[in-house]
DNA sequence: AAGACGAAAGTGGTTGA
DNA sequence: TCAACAACTTTCGTCTT
């Protein structure tokens, strides 16, 4: 975070797995904060300040829903992770030609594990699936990263790879097309949208391709991906233009208002909730022009226009002009 | 000079016959 | 499959601060 910018400094982490409660705004000072697990979010609940975001996920991959699977569940090893291409399970035979008690093979014995060693390496990596998935999930990385994107989602999206991949629907299009939509995919599953603008521009990959992409694999795998809400880009947004909690919570407010009213249907929700940021902003006294936030939101001035002015005309709004 | 505004024409996706 | 349609974009000239 840039101070320069004006852009608030997060506390570091006060945050106590067990008891939220530990946690506190630095906006307000309030100690009512929620955690939101599935966004990976800490957010005060009086204000709206996000404290803590891009949280990574503590609890167990499984959940388990009475005492005996519980304790069947319990961990042993290290957990399965779903990144790597064999989930981290398989094992390699030695590149040493040494024995278990470390003495060195018998040359017989030496060219027969020569061998098994050939075939591992074969059978591992060298099946076209296996391939595929190494460079997707590779790919995956290097977006994530790139993205700032929780490591929780990185593996939901490595899930529905995989899927899609069972489902043999890779044909026709490239890893780096495939790998962006189960991102986008996962991230719309978590509740923290990102836009397909933004996934395309990191991936270096077209729009179009992804939207049609994306399309496909909401066909082809039946995991229900929710719509999302303007509500859904407001913190994010925020955060970005370095707006208090007080805005963004008067924005959500606004667009829980206007939802209501039934004027948000069929519309961008990344125009809405520019254009809720935009009203609150001047409301709050911390305005930003509408070429900032058309910025972020990625959409144009027009747009944001058009939805302030249909908020501000349906919800009576007193907007000083 | 920057920001806001609105008109007009163009684009890509959805819908219903 | 295709045309109609709504939403959004691009572009540009004008007005306001």
């Amino acid at each position: 975070m840039d101070e320069t910018l004006g852009i608030k400094k997060k506390r570091p982490s006060n945050y106590d797995k067990d008891s939220c409660t530990r946690a506190y705004c630095i906006e307000c000072g309030s100690t009512d904060v929620i955690c939101d697990e599935a966004r990976g979010e800490i957010i005060c609940n009086k204000c709206g300040l996000v404290i803590e975001e891009h949280m990574m996920d503590l609890g167990p991959e499984w959940r388990s829903y009475t005492a005996e699977e519980r304790k069947k569940r319990s961990r042993v090893g290290s957990p399965v992770n779903y990144s790597i291409h064999d989930k981290g399970l398989s094992t390699m035979i030695g590149p040493e030609d040494k024995d278990f008690y470390g003495k060195k093979l018998a040359p017989s014995r030496r060219a027969e594990i020569y061998r098994l060693r050939k075939w591992q390496r074969r059978t591992r990596t060298h099946s076209s699936r296996e391939r595929n998935l190494i460079q997707a999930l590779s790919e995956l990385d290097r977006l994530t990263s790139q993205m700032g994107i929780p490591r929780s989602i990185k593996e939901e999206a490595a899930i529905i790879y995989r899927k899609a991949l069972e489902k043999r629907m890779s044909r026709g299009t490239t890893i780096e097309v495939m790998v962006a939509a189960t991102l986008y995919a996962a991230c719309r599953i978590r509740k923290i949208p990102r836009t397909l603008d933004e996934v395309a521009e990191n991936s270096r990959i077209n729009k179009k391709q992804l939207g049609q992409c994306f399309r496909q694999l909401v066909r082809t795998i039946d995991v229900a991906i929710p719509i999302s809400t303007p509500i859904d880009f407001i913190s994010r947004f925020s955060n970005e233009l370095g707006l208090s909690g007080k805005v963004s919570g008067r924005a959500i407010k606004i667009l829980e208002t206007a939802k209501k009213a039934g004027i948000t249907a069929g519309k961008d929700p990344t125009g809405l909730a520019a254009a809720a940021l935009y009203i609150s902003g001047i409301l709050e006294d911390e305005r930003r022009t509408q070429r900032e936030i058309a910025r972020v939101a990625r959409v144009t001035e027009v747009t944001v226009r058009n939805r302030y002015k249909e908020l501000v005309k349906n919800l009576q709004i007193a907007v000083a002009v």
